[in-house]
DNA sequence: TCCTTTCTGTAGTGATCAATACATAAAATG
DNA sequence: CATTTTATGTATTGATCACTACAGAAAGGA
């Protein structure tokens, strides 16, 4: 049972990269299907064909930058020995994903669509989602410290994670401004100064 | 000599404290000429003829903006005795702000135009100036910090000001995702946590 | 009263938006 | 070869975008 009718000319990863690129760069609004169609290489009618809908096409893209893009921040929580590892090499791995060059600076999840008010509801929802479930990752890392022994059960990893998804939501939009890897860098250290104080009391 | 012609029928820094609502809530490009004639309970033309055009009402909304919520968040830096209290009380101020019942959280110099693409570079790159120009005002604090004797001359103020810029951009995105005023608040007493490392060392 | 000036409401301007109708092209199947 | 199926390119849809032409209304000045 192979494929029937013609054959698809364009290789749709590649088409779904590009869509990403454009949506990282102008945002969900402010990236036209002119701007899609053009970078995709493709026309309209195979755009739709292949992916349904400008939101249905965002949300594959987001996927795409989980997987890409995503994936490098956040297996440095689990990957770390320590609570504190994971949080120092979770906000080093945001610097550096967030001032790649020849990439958009800052993060797609985060600057992709801020207003959900016309028509892109949906998607401002499902990046808010994202951020919220972003979040829980930081806390459970937490969770896991303090089972570990590594944290003491009276710190309140809800709040802890809280500011350190803060942080790096505010990475975003510094790095959107021109910050250097450096500074983002330092910022991510800047942050960590903190941490001894943040898990070791309570308030 | 007084007023020629027909009076205007609408107050003019009424209609503009309605259009910052609108912007403030929906963004430069989310907030259509219609929100906006909505919203100041106005006719296109009339909105041409006292403000020019879209983008020349955003920068006017923006020094709205700027006088009302603005002051009460950085009026908090030369108020304070001490640069360490001055931060405080200008977290504190931001967490308040971003928080307010009725109004949008969040801030509009943030979140109001972060896509330069399409028209709109102007609006964007008059709000990245006044991001920089944030973190110019939280860095010379702390540079007063050092002449008072407060905080040691090794202190690296550009990077100090660009960590607590940062955080107060990440407040913007976590208000908006709908934190709680107490969130916030423990957002701002978390970046304080590491002050005292920030400004002690050099790096 | 008449003229000038400015504002107001109606009704549009062309441009661009996301999304599609339709005819044709290219493949597998019979 | 004929049929079916799917993809492609052209051209277009109605809606909405920011913006404005125009005529009438409301004021001051002569």
């Amino acid at each position: 049972m192979s494929q029937r009718g013609r054959p698809r000319a364009f290789n749709r990863d590649e088409a779904l990269a590009c869509a990403m690129q454009v949506f990282w760069k102008k945002g969900y609004e402010g990236a036209s299907l002119a701007d899609l169609t053009d970078a995709m290489a493709i026309n309209a009618p195979s755009l739709y064909a292949a992916f349904g809908s400008k939101a249905e096409l965002f949300k594959q893209a987001v996927e795409v930058y989980q997987a890409n893009v995503g994936v490098q921040i956040w297996e440095a929580l689990p990957q770390a020995a320590t609570a504190r590892e994971g949080f120092t090499n979770f906000l080093k791995e945001t610097a550096l994903a967030y001032s790649q060059v020849d990439q958009p600076h800052g993060c797609l999840i985060v600057l992709g669509a801020l207003h959900g008010e016309q028509g892109s509801e949906s998607v401002c929802t499902l990046l808010r989602e994202q951020r919220l479930a972003n979040v829980t990752k930081l806390r459970e890392r937490l969770e896991q410290g303090v089972r570990d022994g590594e944290l003491p059960t009276t710190v309140d990893c809800q709040q802890v994670a809280e500011f350190y998804a803060t942080v790096q939501h505010g990475m975003s939009i510094t790095a959107r401004d021109g910050a250097s890897l450096e500074a983002l860098m330092n910022t991510a250290n800047a942050a960590m100064a903190g941490w001894d104080t943040l898990t070791s009391q309570g308030t």
